[in-house]
DNA sequence: TTCGTATAATACGAGAACCGTAACATCTAT
DNA sequence: ATAGATGTTACGGTTCTCGTATTATACGAA
């Protein structure tokens, strides 16, 4: 964590790039993996893949509003309405009213089926606990700290491309 | 790498648990993060989120049939018919025909648009050639196989589900 | 106040996606 | 040779997505 490219001799170099590489490749699988897990999941509960990751954002950063909502997501603000009906419907959220602003809803994550939820990710939950059992404290810090700062560059990335996308397309 | 839980003491189980629920919490947000990204850049071009997905098993793993790719996503055959018209009429991969089997179809990746891609992806992945140089080249490698190891965890978790949804209804 | 405009959420509808089933071609085992 | 298994795609009902319209409310200016 203290290191910087400059002063390393050409093999360092070589390394470090190839490691990238494979971190990066790792990570394009990862994801791949973690995404057709959700898939399997959400449709297990009647749910559309994206229905999950909107859960996650109001379980965060909720309670909000629905287009708050889109804009976190880049998801259109119709969209919202029907995966927020879905999402009503299998009562993991409640709409409640704004009594500041009477044209908005206020989304709040309900915590009823969390055991629920929690028991169809057991499989890959369980497996998690025996891979870090080979790791160090430092090092689960050192990896804890790494995953947090990539899911901020994810949401940055994603931030700019929907930004692009609006202004530009 | 080499240490276990057994012969810590008790602040270091406490802290061990405390970064591994840090850890599973930012995989949970940077899973949701990069779906979205995966749901912009899809989205630019025509697809849905999981079409590339697929590609990226069909370039992992390809050349390979259409059922094949079912079973390894957990996707219905039916449904990867779609994928596959979408992914082809793009230009991204090509159907081509099995001598071996003449009932069987073989998808097989093309690469010429692989810089277009890697293009919409340029902002994640300066992102994390900037957080990597913090790195040693030890600490990259350890994030390396962390990484890998946790796509494979990923892949097994899908793959029990997938099982059990079709044995146990 | 009253008006004009901006904003929030949802309704509506056209086009498309998903997936259960069927159809058809082909393989394999007896 | 025949029966049954397997690979892929067509078909169709239900559902989803998202552009636009609608309704309700907020807010600034005259």
């Amino acid at each position: 964590m203290t290191s910087t490219t400059t002063g390393e001799d050409a093999d360092a170099r070589r390394r470090r790039r190839r490691s990238g590489a494979a971190i990066k490749e790792s990570m394009r699988e990862l994801s791949v993996q973690l995404s057709l897990l959700n898939h399997q999941i959400s449709a297990s509960f009647d749910l559309r893949d994206t229905d999950f990751d909107c859960l996650d954002v109001i379980k965060r950063h909720g309670p909000l509003s629905p287009s708050a909502l889109a804009r976190r997501t880049g998801l259109h603000a119709a969209t919202l309405t029907g995966i927020l009906d879905r999402l009503e419907r299998g009562e993991w959220i409640a709409r409640e009213r704004d009594p500041a602003d009477r044209r908005a809803v206020i989304v709040r994550a309900r915590r009823e089926r969390n055991p629920e939820l929690f028991r169809k990710f057991a499989g890959m939950n369980h497996a998690m606990d025996g891979l870090l059992d080979d790791y160090t404290p430092d090092e689960l810090d050192l990896l804890a700290d790494f995953l947090r700062r990539t899911a901020d560059a994810g949401r940055d990335a994603t931030d700019a491309l929907v930004e692009g996308g609006r202004t530009a397309g």
